[in-house]
DNA sequence: TTTCGTTGTAATTTCAACAGTCACAACAAG
DNA sequence: CTTGTTGTGACTGTTGAAATTACAACGAAA
C-alpha cells in the first residue's frame, strides 16, 4: 500500500508554478501537461491546496499562485493538504478485535504509542524539509 | 491512503502466538478469533511470515510458532514480510511526467532522494522496535 | 453586455488492492 | 483411515484512486 501520487503531483505543481509564473499563465491546463495528469485533477488537488492556504486560484480570469514564501511551506503541509487520511492516521487497525482476548482487549493500548513514534518520526522529517529546498535542487537542475 | 492492516494484524499475531504458546494449540482459527478476522486472512499472512523466516508453521497437526527471537525480530521486519509494496517504495509517483517541460524531466531527479530520507527515517525507527519491546508492553497490560 | 477562457464541482467510469468467504486437496499424527 | 489443520485457488464485495465528461459560475476584456 503506497501513499497516493495526489501528493508527488502536489509538489510537482508547486515547483512549476514557481517556476514559471513570470513566462506563463498556470493554468490547470497548463499544470496538468508538465505532470501528465487530467486537469479535473488539477483542478480538484489545487482546491485542496488552497483549503490549506498554499496557494490562490483565480476564477474567471484563471491563473494559480503560491501564497506564502517557499521557506513557509513545509513537505508536511503539502501533505496534510492533499492527503485527507482519517484522523491522520497513517497506519490501518484492524477494526473489533476480540475484547474477550486479552491480546485482543489491549492491542490498541499496546501498540498505538508505537505506530506513532513512527508516524512521527516520518512527519518531524517532512516537517524539516520546505518547499525552497526542494526549490533549490530544482533549479540546479533546471539550469544544467 | 493508509497502510493496510496487515501490518498492524502481523504484530497482533506474533504478540497472541507468544502469548498463549503455552497454553493453546495456535491454530489459524484461534489467531483469526483474537484479530477478529477470517481465518484465510490468517493463513496467508503466516505464509507472508513464514517466507520472511519469522515464524513456522505446522502443516496437518496444526499449530504456528515463533521461530527466531523476540530481540531479533524488528518491526520493519514484519512490516516488509506483509507489505508487498512495489520497489518497496513508499510514496507513489505519477507516471510519465512530460519530458518536454523542464519541471517534468526532472522531477523524479528533484524529489527522489527527498522521499527516501523521508522512508528512511520511517524505516530507521521501526528497526529499533522490536517485538521484544512490544511484547514487553503486552505483558505488563495483560498482567494488571 | 457579449464573448471567451477558465475555474469549481458533480456525476460517471475504470481499475486495482484490500479483505471476506467458500471450497477442497495436501498433509500429519493418532 | 479418521480427524483436524494448513495451503491455496477462486470468487465476491467494498473502497479509493484517478481519468473523464459535462456544465454552470465567474472575471476580464472586447
Amino acid at each position: 500500500m503506497q501513499i497516493s501520487s495526489r501528493f508527488t503531483i502536489a509538489v510537482h505543481v508547486l515547483i512549476a508554478i514557481e517556476t514559471f509564473k513570470n513566462d506563463h499563465k498556470i493554468t490547470s491546463e497548463f499544470l496538468a501537461s508538465s505532470a501528465n495528469v487530467n486537469p479535473t485533477v488539477i483542478r480538484r488537488l489545487l482546491q485542496q491546496l488552497k483549503k490549506a492556504e498554499i496557494v490562490t486560484v483565480k476564477r474567471g480570469s484563471g491563473g494559480a499562485d503560491i501564497e506564502k514564501s517557499l521557506t513557509e511551506i513545509t513537505l508536511l503541509d503539502v501533505y496534510n493538504a492533499v492527503e485527507p487520511v482519517e484522523n491522520g492516521q497513517l497506519f490501518h487497525f484492524h477494526e473489533n478485535p476480540n475484547e474477550l482476548c486479552p491480546v485482543g482487549r489491549n492491542i490498541h493500548r499496546i501498540m498505538d504509542h508505537r505506530l506513532e513514534e513512527i508516524q512521527n518520526a516520518m512527519e518531524d522529517k517532512m516537517r524539516r524539509i520546505t518547499i525552497a529546498d526542494v526549490m533549490a535542487d530544482a533549479n540546479k537542475l533546471i539550469e544544467s
